[in-house]
DNA sequence: GTCTATATACCGATAGAC
DNA sequence: GTCTATCGGTATATAGAC
C-alpha cells in the first residue's frame, strides 16, 4: 500500500474521529465543516475529497457503526425472542443502551439530523419505523401466539423506540450522569415490561429504588 | 382603540398564525423570518417591531397556548392522582395528546429547537424534566401510598415524557394518521399501564386479584 | 491529496423614508 | 408601524497552486 493511500485513509479517519467527537460535544447541526478539518488537523479543502458533504459524512459513520456489529436497537435475527420474558426484554433494552453510549456522536447526530428535517417530509417517523423492525417483529411474534400487546406492533415498537431514543439522548447529554447504567436499564425494562402498575402481585417485592440523585430544573 | 394599534395587534397576529401554520408544515429550524412575514403578508422589517427574534417569537406562542389552559403534559394540581388508575392515566395520556394536536406548530417548534440546541448545552434533559414535573408528583404520590414504581420517579418521568414527545411529534407528522386517536391514545395508556406484559388475567386495578397470567409455553 | 484563497449564497438584523 | 434597501456575518463548496 502506497504512502499516499495510507496519508489519504489517515485523513479520512481523523476526520470522523473529529466528527464523532465534536458530534457527541456540541452536536451534528452546531458543528461545521470547518470546525471538524480545524479539529483533525487538515485544511477546508481536504474534506471535500473525502466526503461530498456533511450528510454523506454521517452516512460514513454509521455505516462503519453498523460494520462492527452494533445497530441502533438490536441485532438479532432469531426472531424467536419473547419480549415478555425480563431477561430477554432487559437484553434489548440494554444493548440499544450500549450503543447509545458507546457510539454518542453517531446517535446525536442521526437524531438532530432527522428531527431537523421539515415534518411534512415525514422523516421522523419513517426513521422510527426503521429503527425498530426488529423489535416489531417480536412483538408479532408475540402476539402470533396468542399474547396480548398493547396495540398495533409497529405502533407499539416506535413508541418504544421514541422512548428510547429521546429519553437516551436527553439522559446522556444531560452532563452528570442521571442515575447508573444499570439503574436507568432496569427502570426503563421495569416500564416496559410491566409499566406503571407494576408486576402482577405475587410477594409485594419493595421497589427498592433509591437514587438520592435530584436533578434539579 | 385606535385604528393604529389594531393595526399593530393585527400583524402580529398575523405573523404568529403564519408561524403556527409554516411551522407545523416546515418546522421551526427551517421556518425563515422572511418565510413568516411573507405568509403573513408583511414585510421582513416589521417583525422586528414585534419579535426581537424567532425565538422570541416562540416563546411568546407558547404563553399564548398555556393561557389558553392548555399546558404539554397536563395541567391539574390535584396532585391526587392516581396513575394506576386506567382511566385517570388514560386522562393524562388523552389530554397531552390532544395539547399536540390543537398546538402542532409550537410543540414541533419546542422539540426541534430543544433538540437542535449543542448537546452539551444540556437542554433537552432540562426540557424533559420541567415538562414532566406534574406526572412526576403524582408518582411519588404513588410511591409515598407504597405502589411499586420501576424507578426513580423523575427518570420515570421523563422517559414517558419522551415517548410522547417523540412518538407525538413523529405521529402527527407522519401524513396519513398512523391509527384513530382513540387507539393511539388506548395503545399509549395500555403500554405505560401494564407494559408488554399485558394486563393481570382479569384485568383487576392493583388489588389482591389472583394475577399468575405468563405466557405459557 | 493537501493546501490557501475565494466565490457564492443565504439569513438575521438594521437604517431610514414614509 | 410599515415599508424598501442593505449591511454584515457566516457557512458551503470550489479553484488552482503545490
Amino acid at each position: 500500500m502506497g504512502i499516499r493511500r495510507a496519508r489519504a485513509a489517515e485523513t479520512r479517519g481523523a476526520l470522523m474521529d473529529a466528527a464523532r467527537r465534536l458530534f457527541a460535544e456540541r452536536g451534528y447541526l452546531n458543528t461545521k465543516i470547518t470546525d471538524i478539518t480545524a479539529a483533525a488537523g487538515r485544511s477546508t479543502g481536504s474534506f471535500y475529497e473525502h466526503f461530498a458533504d456533511k450528510d454523506e459524512l454521517l452516512r460514513e459513520m454509521a455505516r462503519e457503526m453498523e460494520a462492527q456489529g452494533d445497530s441502533v436497537i438490536d441485532t438479532e435475527n432469531s426472531a424467536e425472542h419473547d419480549l415478555s420474558d425480563r431477561q430477554q426484554l432487559r437484553d434489548h433494552v440494554a444493548g440499544g443502551w450500549t450503543v447509545m453510549r458507546d457510539h454518542l456522536g453517531v446517535v446525536v447526530a442521526h437524531l438532530q439530523s432527522a428531527i431537523a428535517a421539515p415534518p411534512e417530509s415525514r422523516q421522523m417517523w419513517r426513521a422510527l419505523v426503521n429503527q425498530t423492525t426488529e423489535f416489531r417483529d417480536h412483538l408479532e411474534y408475540l402476539r402470533v401466539r396468542g399474547h396480548p400487546l398493547p396495540g398495533d406492533p409497529t405502533v407499539v415498537a416506535a413508541a418504544i423506540g421514541a422512548m428510547l431514543s429521546l429519553f437516551g439522548y436527553a439522559a446522556l447529554t444531560a452532563g452528570e450522569p442521571v442515575a447508573s447504567d444499570d439503574e436507568i436499564v432496569d427502570t426503563l425494562t421495569d416500564l416496559l415490561l410491566h409499566g406503571l402498575a407494576g408486576p402482577p402481585i405475587a410477594h409485594g417485592s419493595e421497589s427498592g429504588n433509591k437514587s438520592g440523585d435530584e436533578p434539579e430544573e
